[in-house]
DNA sequence: CTGAAAGCGCTTACAG
DNA sequence: CTGAAAGCGCTTACAG
């Protein structure tokens, strides 16, 4: 059974108004008022009509999250995961409780059904279409986005900083003395993959590496498939050709494709050092451990939380684009 | 901007009555009046305020999901990861928009706070505290339980047959001449963990293998740190003891297990055979890939939606218990 | 300190 | 086919 304030305030003796004002905590009532009121509030296990609530209060309390991808795993992707793992744990320590959707057909209409629903802020995580961001953009509904990419200089962003990333792998790599790189490296239209493909080759254009020892396969997806796919079909390449280093713009990518290697009993890491981005919890756990550039998604969804939430209370925030140092874990295979 | 239908209404030179009826899509609407209501409602792009109708509807359209789990990863775990996405795609496909929630405290509380925002239905995910379920009962509030353990003959869940399939795994290693068995099992108050020792433990005893030949080690946890933790410990035991087998209640211990023997040079089948349960993404991408029984989430997630669709609707439903079939998945690490 | 009234943005009988 | 009215369950000035 479900009770409403009316019946609440009758069987306290009071009015609506007092008993609103006792439940909600806003406003006056005499002791004796409050105590019968909570009286029957107990005893009736009453719950407060949250719906009714938002609809005097112009607010919800529950902000919106939108992971746009194609493809599975979503949620169950291990970066996302992470990231929504945190945002739940930051949204619930704020007070929100959380739309979660995802969106395959990266379409409007996922955020269509969010405005309808009222949330007071939105989370649009990875890959976006530009007019999903304009058509939210009409209603001022605050926002951001995670992990994303624009050019758009009034969206307010949190990203890591991949670029630096790709470059700090190469450092590392060359440090250790290879000399001939492979690459694998994600879709290209993905901010992510872009520019930790793009660090990578920088740096070790800086360090003078010709791009003649450089060799870039591009995936079409960031998945353990591909990675597998990908290695099996240039394995000759890879083994004939000298090259004595792996990197993938991604954990699943390199994942996949060390798998094919040691399948083919390439020794990780004294013939072949693999080097993935990301650290999802598998790349540890992998034999041998994966060395990976770390994105600190706990630290990128608690501050996604905390950002949207500055938004929501209308408070200034303090710059657009929110960029996350990237990290480098030196595993066992390299 | 948002606006109301009010403001539609007078635009469009009708009664609010009237632009009511043309946008839900309930009621008499001449095709004129229809046209000038539509036709606002496209240029402004006006959305609807849910939680305005969820107010009069009586009905939110929204519904909850609560994961109950200690420690991290929650979402971020591989088997509920892919349960959520299921359960999204399903929850979508039948108009639901889902409110996420994790609880690290096993209390009562995130079950109040869906019940003050009014959804339509509960789904409850892993294990939980009978008090949750005694709260949730006395409000008439459709649920069900996902993967979860109760001895409440009224409640409705949705299990996998772990005893049967822990029986499987059994007679599966038996058949290939295994003799001796170690078993690192995961929290023993968690059904599935309970039933997947019980039912392989019972189905080597079908087999004539004495209890002398099995031996099995509780993991507080189960996690891959676990896994690992645990069979570093017993290694000596597990080398020097004769075993050729190492079967675990989920693939997370199998998986954190495996990586110490090989670390060890121990070589997966030859030496030791290793078996999980669940069958994440990760167990086919491991080197060696990984055997397992199969736990069909995504059917699970689909038919949790399903059902509580019909409880919703009030629709009879058929049995209480749900129980999903177990498949052995054989790979290369038996 | 308290209660009557108005209002949040919709929908739904009901009368015309 | 259409509009005025009432109501969903709350909260918030306002007068007393």
């Amino acid at each position: 059974m479900t009770y409403n304030i009316k019946e609440i305030a009758s069987l306290a003796g009071v009015s609506k108004s007092t008993a609103s004002r006792v439940i909600s905590g806003n406003g006056y009532a005499s002791p004796e008022a409050r105590a019968r009121v909570l009286e029957v509030v107990e005893q009736l296990q009453y719950k407060p009509n949250a719906v009714a609530r938002a609809m005097v209060a112009k607010r919800t309390n529950n902000i919106g999250v939108i992971v746009f991808r194609e493809q599975q795993p979503i949620v169950s992707h291990p970066l996302y995961g992470k990231l929504i793992d945190a945002i739940l744990e930051a949204a619930e320590g704020l007070g929100y409780s959380v739309l979660l959707k995802t969106d395959r057909e990266m379409s409007v209409r996922s955020a269509d059904h969010m405005l309808e629903r009222r949330v007071d802020g939105l989370i649009l995580i990875s890959r976006l279409r530009k007019n999903v961001v304009d058509h939210v953009k009409k209603y001022n509904l605050p926002y951001l986005m995670v992990n994303g990419s624009t050019d758009d200089p009034d969206v307010i962003h949190l990203v890591s900083n991949d670029e630096e990333g790709g470059a700090k792998a190469a450092a590392y790599l060359h440090g250790l003395g290879h000399r001939r790189f492979f690459v694998i490296a994600g879709p290209q239209e993905h901010r992510s993959h872009h520019l930790r493909l793009e660090g990578f080759k920088q740096g070790l254009q800086r360090l003078g590496v010709p791009a003649s020892d450089l060799t870039v396969v591009l995936s079409p997806e960031s998945n353990l498939e591909q990675g597998a796919r990908l290695m099996a079909e240039h394995f000759e390449t890879f083994i004939g050709g000298g090259y004595t280093v792996l990197f993938t713009t991604n954990d699943m990518l390199a994942l996949g494709a060390m798998k094919v290697l040691l399948q083919r009993s390439v020794r990780v890491p004294e013939q072949a050092a693999v080097m993935g981005f990301d650290d999802i919890d598998f790349a540890a756990a992998y034999s041998p451990a994966l060395t990976t550039v770390k994105v600190d998604t706990n630290r990128m969804g608690h501050d996604a939380v905390a950002l949207l939430d500055r938004l929501i209370h209308q408070e200034e925030v303090l710059s657009k684009k929110n960029e996350f140092a990237s990290e480098i874990l030196i595993r066992e295979s390299t």
